[in-house]
DNA sequence: TACAGTTAAATTGTATAAAATTTAAAATCT
DNA sequence: AGATTTTAAATTTTATACAATTTAACTGTA
């Protein structure tokens, strides 16, 4: 039996309490779990746009403009226009915030395989049907916008 | 393949727009989600504590002291001090907070309906494999309190 | 080329989250 | 009983989310 309301509680708290899990190790190196994501998209690619990294994590520019000034602030990124079109803002990594990405992925890999052995399922599966579920709110969110 | 880093990242987004298509829904009755929640627990166990509607949700009194505060000024609810133990709050139902309840689930139908077209996954596994993956992030994270 | 429409960020306002601390009350211990 | 510890809410602080608006810059077109 499926329940919209149940579908969505296991979503929210799963995904609260893996955030809080993550979040416990990356504090480390001073990081919130939405500013992992943001300089994770950046060691994947350098340069890109403010609005590329929203679409990437589902974010908008009033939720990243504020915490791209903070990695701006410790210094981890530099922010510039665009020469050819200034609206735009291209984030581009330091060497400090280069060289965290080693480290970060050092520091996570215990809690990956302590989930491996903890749990019974078969990850990549549940991870594949998430990425399904995913795009199905996103067609409805499309379709909900015309 | 397995990534902690993906699937964090897919139950984050997918979380989040799912709670946006609810909430868009939510907005004809002045709710949020977490508000939405929080009656949800009361519809199902009227006057209970505040320490227990976290449990359920997994928030604690940070979040959901303002949270209630704020049902209680639109009343939907009321909170009253417990009578053996005065530093509990139980949380009661209103008129208007229980009639609001069958309006709720009514303006939801649709959107399970149509998640339910738009989605070839079986929901109800989905669903079940996000209980059981909540259970191992709640046995970490209780593993590493201690 | 003026100008209406669109776009990318930034800003504003409201509502969470969650860690850490505080307060008051209850439970436990000696 | 009196002191210590624990517990339930509340408070404080920092950092998201996100809707809605604003600002500045770009684009297409008459």
């Amino acid at each position: 039996m499926f329940s919209l309301h149940q579908l969505s509680l296991d979503l929210y708290s799963s995904s609260r309490l893996l955030i809080q899990l993550i979040q416990s190790i990356l504090k480390e190196h001073n990081l919130t779990y939405p500013q992992y994501l943001t300089m994770k998209v950046l060691w994947e690619e350098d340069g890109i746009l403010v609005k590329e990294i929203g679409e990437r994590l589902h974010l908008d520019s009033g939720t990243l403009t504020p915490l791209i000034k903070k990695l701006e602030r410790v210094n981890y990124v530099k922010r510039h226009r665009g020469d050819s079109d200034e609206r735009t803002v291209h984030v581009e990594l330091t060497y400090p915030g280069k060289s965290l990405e080693s480290k970060v992925k050092q520091s996570l890999l215990p809690l990956e395989e302590k989930l491996n052995e903890v749990t019974n399922l078969d990850l990549a599966e549940l991870n594949h049907s998430l990425q399904n579920l995913l795009e199905s709110f996103n067609s409805l969110k499309n379709s909900s916008q015309t």
